[in-house]
RNA sequence: GGGCGCAUAGCUCAGUUGGUUCAGAGCAUCUGCCUUACAAGCAGAGGGUCGGCGGUUCGAAUCCGUCUGCGCCCACCA
């Protein structure tokens, strides 16, 4: 690119990704390194990028980067999620807008459009995380409904069958009557929902089904389905019901003849003590039943609506007919009032429709013993989690492990492998012929077409969770034969998992199971949680709020490097985190710098004859120091995953220390050609901080570097070492603190004096200041420096425990500088009292450590010094 | 209802087993500068009783108790 033009990431980003790709340096394959891997979290299939990808991916390139720039053998591995509710539902809508019902179409037809939207849309979001500069190894991208993993799901589910653990129950499970299928307790969603209390008069009947003029009263928020009830139900210790026993009440309306049932379970103080007791439509109501044999009338049929066994309202949708019934059950003179109402309801977590409690036959997966054994893998350390805190979240959810449910009534997904026999026996096999074969031992005269496999398909998560094992051999799980392959024996475990905590049940635990499992031990050393992203608002971002912005429009806009920079700058570990698009400008920002300090550093001109100044040899000394002290800030910064830290840290060393000070000092007057020495080391700290700064920034720092030095053929900064921590002085370091103290000193009084900063100055030190610094007063402030003390007008300050003074011969007020400088004496006087107070408190001497104390009798000698030096300066102003 | 977490500058957050002048950073704000790398910039400045109260300690932003205000997870009182 043009040294003179302004940083135009888009002439960047494209070229480079693209040599990376041509070049392959992304791929990786088992050698003598030691392996560093990632998988990434596979996002939905035909799911388009958004910040909460942006924000994770980032990261996870940023460890990727990192590692591989550590010279270990670093692997990502991308992929998709063949997310079978999600996808679905979008191919639902697709084929409805081409005026096609799915119920009017086979399952094969059904499955030809959906694998033809998927080659359509599937490979959207693998794009777009180029643009972001993600380096995955895209030769081992992977889907979990391609042919072999499918496979692996499949052997996975007779694999627990056969060990017993996978059994087919009839369940009160949730009904998502929009999706049409089961979604697991994990699925839902529960919401506080304004709703109403309908207080419902039921009366007694006389025996013949006529009522009597006694009645009960029942609390129920849900009267649409009063025609399921099968009994009344009250605490039996509760004596206001007593004379209930043994009468029968009648459902308003149908006029059905329905016991009253005693039993514990009912709250006497909530509501009216009374419960209708709903079977088909209420989980605990189910369970009421179970003990109290009683039928079990369905009356909403699997979209919501009420079926005809309902006798009434047949047809309609359940909110309508709760609306209607209300009016109903008024004119009937049963409704005696309604109350305002908030209490959980479930929604779908895909489809946000009210879930309905539904009987159904479900496949379950037992957790008991996968759940205490991935419960150990956490508590023994083997994995560990990046914020701490989920480790509770994590135990209490695997303490409490229910029966996971892994059937669902859809056709995208892996079938589940089950075979009916016309009598109802069922075989379970990795496929059509075995089952056969197996039926065939049951009973020898069956033909394949006297097999029917089950219609339902399993959750996505059961594919998902065997995903850090069979992205490297598919072939393993549940194939006990199988050894597992190269790639599997040396990527697993993997390194690192960055993802989502809302996600820690569905996928990390269960892939923890599997993990134990299949390979018996953890599938990952260390989980990240990052946080939610949200907008300045503190939302979720959403896309029906509209607030989340297209991270591709940003890129565009802003480039990828300030991209990813504008996301980590706000993501410390496991905080939520508030977008803001003034992040993504600090990062164009901060790329534009670097861009700017290239461009002053390459058009120098060198003089290999001029020796080095002395303002130029020191800030070589000193910018080495601070560099070496920041590499190590930084390595501490990564190890404990503070990765935005680990970025403000690099961000403060580019700006401040090397562009603010570091080249002010070296650069050369205008014109001017600078020495070889400086240049070279000049070079040489960038392109350190070109490796620092690479794993957040890759597009930039690549460009930069290539341009830095003539490379190579096929040299990359990919591959460049990360800078390593030398010795450094920190003395220097402290020393140079104080100089830029003393300029920031300097050019302030300037400011407030209207003195050019050209203007050249006199200063004067005591001998305490360190020599060394000299010449960065001289360079940076304008000063003349010497060690002395001057007569006559002038200001003075303190920095650290020196006395410095400027000479202002004229240009200043003797009284205003002596006021200041007697409150500045004050000051240090109070700071004195206060630390020889310290000092003379027995108990503080006595108890705290010596260096404590040490600290605040040096404090003490300071103080005095300063003193000192003020009351001489005082001297000097005539006071 | 149960559990976990948070509260520090206008905003977003650091503050690593209580102790260096420890009250910080970045952004934002204000002032002065178009100074031949950079106005997407430079040089400065202001700004906080560390949510309230109480306790432990020689010493508390840091530990304990309590109150207030938030957030998250789990949970089927119809």
């Amino acid at each position: 690119m043009e040294l003179n033009a302004k940083y135009d990431h888009r002439e960047v980003e494209d070229k480079w990704y693209a040599y990376w790709l041509e070049n392959k340096f992304f791929h990786s394959e088992p050698d003598s390194r030691e392996p560093y891997t990632i998988v990434i979290p596979p996002p939905n299939v035909t799911g388009i990028l958004h910040m909460g990808h942006v924000l994770n991916n980032t990261l996870n390139d940023v460890l990727i980067r990192k590692a591989r720039m550590d010279g270990r053998n670093a692997c990502w591995v991308p992929g998709t999620d063949h997310a079978s509710i999600a996808t679905e539902s979008k191919v639902v809508a697709k084929l409805k807008g081409m005026g096609i019902s799915k119920d009017d179409i086979t399952r094969e037809e059904f499955l030809k459009y959906a694998w033809e939207w998927k080659e359509e849309h599937g490979g959207i979001i693998l794009q777009q995380l180029r643009k972001l500069g993600c380096s995955c190894d895209w030769d081992r991208t992977r889907f979990t409904m391609e042919p072999a993993l499918s496979a692996a799901v499949i052997r996975t589910f007779v694999h627990f069958y056969r060990k017993g653990w996978i059994y087919k129950g009839v369940r009160m499970v949730n009904w998502d009557p929009v999706a049409l299928t089961a979604v697991s307790d994990d699925e839902v969603i529960h919401k506080d929902t304004q709703s109403h209390f309908y207080h419902l008069k039921y009366f007694i009947s006389d025996g013949a089904g006529n009522p009597t003029d006694q009645y009960l009263v029942i609390a129920t928020t849900r009267p649409e389905t009063i025609m399921a009830d099968a009994a009344i139900c009250v605490n039996p210790a509760d004596e206001r019901h007593h004379w209930l026993r043994g009468k029968k009440v009648l459902i308003p309306l149908i006029n059905r003849e329905i016991p009253v049932i005693e039993d514990d379970y009912v709250e006497m103080d909530f509501g009216t003590g009374c419960l209708k007791v709903t079977p088909a439509h209420d989980v605990h109501d189910y369970e009421i039943g179970l003990r109290h044999n009683l039928p079990v009338l369905e009356i909403i049929d699997d979209r919501g609506r009420l079926n005809e066994k309902a006798q009434i309202l047949v047809g309609e949708d359940r909110f309508v007919a709760r609306k209607k019934i209300v009016g109903m059950l008024e004119e009937a003179g049963n409704l005696l009032k309604i109350e305002d109402y908030t209490s959980p309801v479930g929604y779908s977590e895909r489809t946000d429709a009210v879930i309905e409690p539904k009987l159904s036959a479900q496949w379950f997966l037992k957790m008991d013993l996968l759940a205490k054994t991935a419960l150990e893998t956490v508590e023994s350390g083997r994995t560990r989690f990046i914020p701490e805190r989920y480790y509770n979240t994590y135990r209490h959810w695997m303490e409490n492990a229910r029966d996971w449910c892994i059937s669902r009534q859809l056709w995208w997904g892996q079938r589940i492998p089950a075979w009916y026999l016309p009598d109802g026996q069922v075989v379970v096999e990795p496929d059509a012929e075995a089952a056969l074969k197996a039926a065939q031992k049951i009973n020898p005269a069956l033909t394949a077409a006297d097999l029917r496999q089950d219609e339902d398909v399993l959750d996505t998560w059961f594919s998902s969770w065997l995903w850090p094992i069979s992205v490297f051999d598919p072939e393993f799980p549940g194939n006990p034969d199988h050894e597992p392959n190269a790639d599997l024996k040396y990527y697993y475990p993997t390194s690192d998992l960055v993802t989502a905590p809302d996600i820690i049940f569905f996928w990390v635990a269960r892939m923890i199971m599997a993990g134990e499992e299949f390979m018996g031990r953890e599938p990952f050393s260390n989980v990240y949680f990052t946080g939610i992203v949200r907008d300045k608002l503190g939302r979720k971002m959403s896309k029906t709020l509209g607030n989340s912005p297209d991270p591709l429009d940003l890129i565009a806009k802003y480039g990828a490097d300030a991209v990813r920079i504008g996301m980590l700058l706000c993501a410390s570990a496991g905080n939520d985190i508030f977008y803001d698009e003034s992040q993504v400008e600090q990062g164009r920002n901060f790329c534009a710098k670097i861009w700017n300090s290239f461009r002053l550093v390459r058009g120098w001109t060198v003089d290999d004859a001029a020796p080095q100044g002395e303002a130029a040899a020191l800030a070589v000394r000193w910018f080495s120091d601070k560099l070496s002290q920041t590499v190590a800030t930084v390595e501490d910064h990564y190890s404990k995953f503070r990765i935005s830290d680990a970025l403000m840290t690099v961000y403060r060393l580019f700006w401040d220390d090397y562009c603010s000070w570091y080249l002010e000092l070296v650069k050369p007057a205008y014109g001017t050609p600078v020495d070889r020495r400086t240049y070279e080391a000049t070079l040489g700290f960038f392109d350190s901080l070109l490796r620092l700064i690479h794993p957040v920034m890759p597009f930039i720092t690549e460009e930069l570097w290539q341009a830095l030095a003539d490379r190579r053929e096929g040299e990359t900064i990919l591959f460049a070492p990360t800078p390593k921590a030398g010795e450094y002085s920190a003395q220097r370091i402290a020393d140079f603190a104080l100089a830029a103290e003393a300029a920031g000193n300097i050019r302030a009084l300037r400011q407030e004096k209207g003195i050019s900063p050209k203007e050249p100055l006199d200063l004067y030190v005591d001998a305490s200041f360190p020599q060394e610094m000299f010449p960065v007063l001289e360079k940076l402030a304008g000063v003349h420096v010497s060690v002395g003390e001057a007569a006559g007008a002038g200001a003075s300050f303190v920095v650290g425990t020196s006395k410095l003074f400027v000479a202002l011969e004229g240009r200043v007020d003797a009284a205003e500088e002596t006021a200041k400088l007697q409150a500045d004496l004050e000051y240090q006087r109070k700071f004195l009292a206060g630390v020889r107070a310290k000092l003379a408190n027995e108990k503080f001497v006595a108890h705290a450590p010596e260096a404590v104390v040490a600290v605040e009798r040096k404090k003490e000698a300071d103080a005095l010094s300063r003193i000192e030096a003020i009351e001489t300066a005082l001297k000097a102003l005539g006071a």
